[in-house]
DNA sequence: GGTAGACTATTTGATATTCAAACCTTCTCC
DNA sequence: GGAGAAGGTTTGAATATCAAATAGTCTACC
């Protein structure tokens, strides 16, 4: 590694050191309090405006439905989160975050667009252009070794192919 | 959130969840399949070179002894760590990582080389100015809201968790 | 129309990670 | 030499997670 590298590692690594935590204390000190960041992240998946099934939301979660019960159980339980049954399908449970639910999720939404907006605010628009332009090349990378390391091919790992676990990410999680 | 900086936002998010799976799938296929993450974390806390006290190790993580200890207890029974006293001060236990600790440890290490390699390589040298720049501003971004989070002065009188299931339990204090 | 097999979610049993608090051991200082 | 501080470990609890077993429900085929 050369000198460029290591402070982009370095950089990474206190990054990612610190951004959980930081998120983790946002929360706590927070008018909710009694919400992990991986509760947070459930309420995310589920998202602020279609009701979702459990199985979508497990594979956007890329958690396994019984974990999911297990996390959609506590948010009912705190009142973030409604459940029901659709009457077309009964096999199916529906999920969707209530009025506090989605209070949570908008201010939560806060810390990253005060982040993005400190990022960016700096910029001007060729250098902005440029850091999506790097950005979208990062992501791209990142995605080729995740896929390349959970490429079921790629070990005699049969178990977890199902289609629902990985794959379903792409879909929707936006349609405001 | 306008547009660029929603898109800045999700690139990011997609990015950071990636890199953590990435790396905990890239363990897993290794020579060193029986460490976790949190594993390699706690062995890079230990470090090369020292041998460091327990006290002193679960500060640089940022995690109680009481953890530490469980987590050293699994790391020298899976043969990464050694454990001994120290005869100066018999209350002191110092850790060292083994043989195969060390080996773990730059075989990790080797995997972020690769990574930032990779990552920073195709970016023409434009590129890599507005990546660095960014990163340092994240990081200074970040690093500000942990100090914020974390100051003392704060937090009146009951601070230093990080765990929110006791504030749960106990009602949460507010603050708006 | 009845049933076998597929599908969705929940439950169960297990492991990991974490903390606070209680508890030992050892040390230091009066 | 004893009191209290300091360093680790143990204990009890919560969260997060998975795989496998289970329970309802649906669909397709006969």
């Amino acid at each position: 590694m050369n000198d460029y590298e290591k402070r982009v590692n370095q950089l990474m690594l206190e990054i990612f050191d610190h951004i959980l935590v930081t998120e983790e204390k946002a929360l706590s000190r927070g008018n909710f309090s009694d919400l992990s960041v991986a509760e947070m992240h459930t309420l995310e998946g589920i998202g602020l405006y279609d009701s979702k099934t459990m199985s979508e939301t497990a594979a956007a979660l890329e958690i396994t439905t019984g974990t999911l019960t297990v996390a959609v159980d506590r948010l009912v339980r705190k009142g973030y989160v409604e459940r029901r049954r659709d009457p077309r399908d009964r096999r199916v449970v529906r999920v969707r975050l209530t009025k506090k639910g989605k209070l949570a999720y908008r201010m939560h939404a806060k810390f990253h667009t005060l982040l993005v907006d400190r990022l960016t605010n700096p910029l001007d628009k060729d250098q902005q252009q440029i850091l999506l332009a790097t950005l979208e090349r990062i992501a791209r990378f990142v995605n080729e070794q995740y896929k390349h390391y959970t490429d079921p091919a790629e070990t005699a790992t049969e178990v977890k192919s199902k289609n629902n676990q990985v794959r379903a990410i792409t879909g929707g999680q936006e349609n405001a």
